[in-house]
DNA sequence: TTGTATGCGTTATCAC
DNA sequence: GTGATAACGCATACAA
């Protein structure tokens, strides 16, 4: 390979310090046979592409980072020299020195089934166009397993967080400002501790209210998600008390359930309510599984919709009013919390303080018997 | 502080050498002042451990990792100054001498409202409790920012790499072997470039296809997934023809349509091929999605299910047979693929070469009419 | 058992 | 514009 270039035999020249480097690497290499018996040699390095290129490691790294700090000439050369060995930079080295990771950690409770992946979707894809990469952490309850979680993130060097929620144990908050390490709190609203990217949960639910108190709604019922651990079901339920309040009308606590997300717990819920013989007539849902489920339990029992109890729904994923038109939904900003949660935490990456306060806007749906619904107003 | 412990006179002491260590940090202090006025120090390492503890560096490193090649006393001594100043090992630096970041990288599509997020939440987890962590990438279009986003990984130093799918540019395998990173690919089976994680869809076809040639239907239609650049409904098509043509029943061409994903695609899909006037008596559907659609597009026209039509669907969130339980499914393992694909990944990186090949069970259910069902065959 | 010294691959500070 | 060289913080081989 040397013969072709009249310059690949400075290059061998030149390559004596650094081969006297790799000379004393003999013994880490041997330790490197530890893996498989391979011929492999491990990764090109800046000084692999530098004395390939026949130029010292410095003029490489600025060549790939810095291109316009380079002559034409050589970066050309050295930018071929790289491509040839297939140099990928080594972003531990990178971190190390440069003191970020070019990474993002997210900290959230398992998602599976329910709206957080759009979140993180969105967060994700925020983040990676600025060359950031998500780290994912998704502890099995989020009480307790926290603080262990963060710590193996900021570990790993993450350069920012984006939680979810705003409660967490003291220890978390503690370590975020120890490590100076800047974070969003997603899916929240004024914390003291930091800044929330997230929707009034009040407003929502007073959308919902307002529209049914219009209807002549007077007594009504909800079935929620479980507040004892989760913040946002809380929030949930406590906007609605107060939106129900400030409508003089009623919240019947034989007609508050509080029940799992999931389409059987929505189903069995409002089985129940029924059985009760309540005088409510409408129903809140905590969001759309359940919502999905009791209009399956009230299409069975022959209850028409809403022609004697009204359904009304918190609306994560867009698809029990998409099956039942009827119902009247509040589209919450869970794509959006994500982008915002990722534009916040990029410009805080960059420097800024921005006073990102803002909270999104809920916008109420009342759809029109448009077609999908598989029995509308039987 | 140092008044409190006779042991922290001699650390004061000791601690000399360090500070020596410190001044000459003054340099880079001073980069550092770059961010927030603020009065911070930078992050406690392990030097500054080992001062407060009185030992040397390397004995903290030893007493952080390998706790039993230390005595207790110091171990004690150590693991106390550390946890004093609120240590956190530097990944960054480790992974640098280490060569192993304890970091898995996930290359997967865009998943909002798939049943990916299952999948990787299963893997995230499996990893989790080896002490690895997710580094998720999710590029827009699977094709193109494939090579990209992978690289994006590797600079990052992952450790090994979960792929969606076998169908990747050449590029991405050779970037992948030259790093000698291990890696699965997920939903798939059978590549000659790896090892694969995923489920035989032909299997999956069949016993949908043997339970509808069994109940008599001799014609079905499918609404199933566009093909073009999804490799995935690419071979559910395929098992499914294969299973049809051992049957000898016929999948007629104006049956068939490829639609993408979503309940409004299934309704469309379905009410076109009601307005097609086919013979057919049983039309699979695609997934959840599409066979929820269809399913209300049969309820709106009053279509008997399975009276006058059967509809079989493939089953990735379980929720559209839980809505309509007429409705034969097939349950494909979706979380089982993701804690393959990581236990998979974890073994490689303890060394073993595991011939993983094994293709995960897919189950048929038939359910009875159990109650969930808003209108079942009325 | 513990201390010392070296290298991991990169960036940045200096000279040239 | 380019080449040496010193950190970055940790793990480890080698001495003691």
């Amino acid at each position: 390979m040397s013969t072709q270039n009249p310059k690949a035999a400075r290059v061998a020249i030149n390559a004596a310090p650094g081969m006297t480097n790799g000379t004393t690497k003999a013994a880490p290499a041997a330790t490197g046979a530890k893996r498989a018996v391979g011929t492999s040699r491990p990764r090109a390095s800046l000084v692999d592409v530098a004395t390939l290129a026949g130029v010292s490691s410095g003029t490489v790294s600025r060549a790939l980072t810095r291109p316009d700090m380079i002559s034409q000439a050589t970066r050309e050369r050295v930018l071929a020299a790289a491509q040839r060995l297939g140099y990928v930079a080594n972003g531990a080295a990178r971190a190390l020195v440069m003191r970020r990771s070019m990474t993002v950690g997210a900290l959230v409770p398992r998602f599976g089934g329910s709206s957080f992946p759009t979140m993180i979707q969105a967060l994700e894809s925020t983040l990676a166009a600025a060359d950031y990469t998500l780290l994912l952490s998704a502890p099995e309850h989020s009480r307790g397993q926290g603080p262990a979680a963060l710590a193996a993130l900021l570990e790993r060097g993450v350069d920012a967080v984006a939680l979810l929620g705003a409660q967490h144990p003291p220890q978390v908050f503690a370590a975020l400002t120890a490590h100076q390490r800047p974070f969003v709190m997603m899916w929240a609203q004024h914390s003291p501790q930091g800044v929330c990217v997230g929707f009034d949960e009040g407003e929502a639910a007073s959308l919902l209210v307002d529209h049914l108190a219009a209807l002549g709604h007077r007594e009504i019922g909800f079935v929620g998600g479980r507040t004892e651990h989760n913040e946002r079901a809380r929030r949930r339920l406590l906007g609605l008390t107060l939106a129900i309040a400030r409508h003089g009308i009623r919240l019947a606590p034989q007609a508050m359930l509080e029940v799992d997300y999931g389409f059987a717990q929505g189903f069995e819920a409002m089985t129940e309510l029924l059985q009760r013989g309540l005088t409510i007539t409408a129903v809140v849902c905590g969001n759309d599984y359940l919502a999905t489920g009791a209009l399956a339990a009230l299409a069975q029992a022959g209850v028409p919709v809403p022609g004697q109890l009204s359904v009304a729904s918190f609306n994560d994923n867009d698809f029990a009013a998409y099956l039942y038109p009827p119902l009247t939904t509040v589209r919450l900003p869970i794509r959006e919390m994500g982008e915002q949660a990722g534009h916040y935490l990029l410009q805080r990456l960059r420097g800024a303080q921005p006073q990102h306060q803002a909270l999104l806007p809920v916008e109420l749906i009342v759809r029109q018997s448009t077609g999908y619904a598989p029995r509308a107003q039987e």
